[in-house]
DNA sequence: TTGATAATCTATCATTGCTAGATTGTCAAG
DNA sequence: CTTGACAATCTAGCAATGATAGATTATCAA
């Protein structure tokens, strides 16, 4: 986000004031990141302008460049947000299967219906240029969290975590985009998650070794 | 492309001269879309301009809306040409294979070179907004090229084969995706890629018929 | 009260996709 | 050869966008 902020400079009761002018200001930057995310979601990312949500905020446009850097930036925030709430989504729907197995299948069920319900959301994460770093040392947990939720149900069907969570992931991520754009039925994704599901837990070990299979459930 | 043509109303012997317009106004379009695709990969798609494009060609900018609907309609043009091109480098990855399997590996690998590759021409065919019409009735065959390329090397591997290529599709494209953002570090790639063979000659046959194994070659 | 600084606004820029309307070229009918 | 119609192309401009410069107002310590 920007930096010239202000609000130093407090003499000797001026803190709370200073506390209240943060907050007020991280609440106008909540409904600005709010605000794009309802017009996105409503209308697409076309519809979501500066001056849309200027007028969103009852501010006028170069205030929110005193919060964000540029546009690019607000979809950044809301991409974020999507990346916790799919984290979010993902967890429980692993917390409530019956076994290893039926976590896959209800994870990447959950991951889709994820994709497919927030098209404007998943935009932000996946299609949109955002600058949000990846895969690098200082990645913001936030964006480790959906990886992690999916490494946890991939776990116990392989030696190689990272790649296979990578594989997972990509198989979900490609399913999402050409069904989200209409390149592959709908009406098949139940066959295509099974088939997701199966190559996993039949060959997720890469090496010899591991428990290549007769612990079914 | 747009409709007001014109050429007609030709008398006795305009005929040739129709013609010869005709092709000059082919040969325009080609260098519109061909400039469109050298700027794009060199600069990205932000800087292909109308403006940019029809001083590319020599002409104003009006003239390119006697070609293309609009903006979108270029971008669409140079996918086409994406999808094409996609189909004869998986044909030929597959032709140049030692066997069933092996077809699959240099399919999945040819996949992922070109997408990384021609990063503006695979932003044309999967990212960018297009309008093109794809598994439907009437989806042009260019689109449906690169399908049967993938189709061709998977069906030696299962009994559904609409369905398991549209999830080998899936999960290139989703590799290709993930990579091109820096989502997934490059250098697990092969492994990823050995993954998902092995997923399909496993686990590719859905019902409990099919040829399930021993004959691996 | 005052002067400095923070906060916000008005006004404007350059660029973009796109289009209306004027202008020029072409060619068949008279 | 002229003329009138139509095709082809251009000049000029619109409205919208992201972004910014500079004026204006609010705030508050001295």
């Amino acid at each position: 986000m920007s930096r010239r902020v202000g609000l130093l400079g407090l003499g000797d009761r001026g803190l709370g004031i200073a506390e209240r002018k943060g907050r007020e200001r991280a609440g106008r930057e909540r409904r600005i990141v709010a605000a794009a995310r309802v017009i996105a979601e409503r209308e697409g990312w076309d519809a979501v302008t500066i001056r849309r949500l200027a007028q969103e905020i009852e501010y006028s446009q170069p205030v929110l460049y005193s919060h964000f850097d540029n546009r690019d930036a607000i979809v950044a925030a809301v991409a974020i947000e999507g990346f916790q709430e799919i984290a979010v989504a993902l967890r429980e729907a692993a917390s409530g299967s019956t076994g290893r197995r039926n976590a896959l299948e209800n994870v990447a069920m959950a991951y889709l219906a994820f994709a497919l319900r927030h098209p404007a959301l998943y935009d932000a994460m996946f299609i949109l240029p955002t600058d949000l770093r990846f895969a690098e040392a200082g990645t913001r947990p936030e964006l480790r969290a959906g990886f992690d939720a999916l490494a946890a149900v991939v776990t116990p069907f392989c030696v190689d975590v990272g790649v296979v969570t990578e594989t997972f992931w990509a198989a979900l991520h490609g399913l999402a985009e050409l069904e989200r754009s209409g390149r592959i039925k709908p009406s098949a994704r139940g066959e295509r998650i099974a088939l997701v599901v199966r190559a996993i837990v039949v060959s997720g070990n890469s090496s010899p070794a591991g428990g290549s299979s007769h612990s079914v459930e």
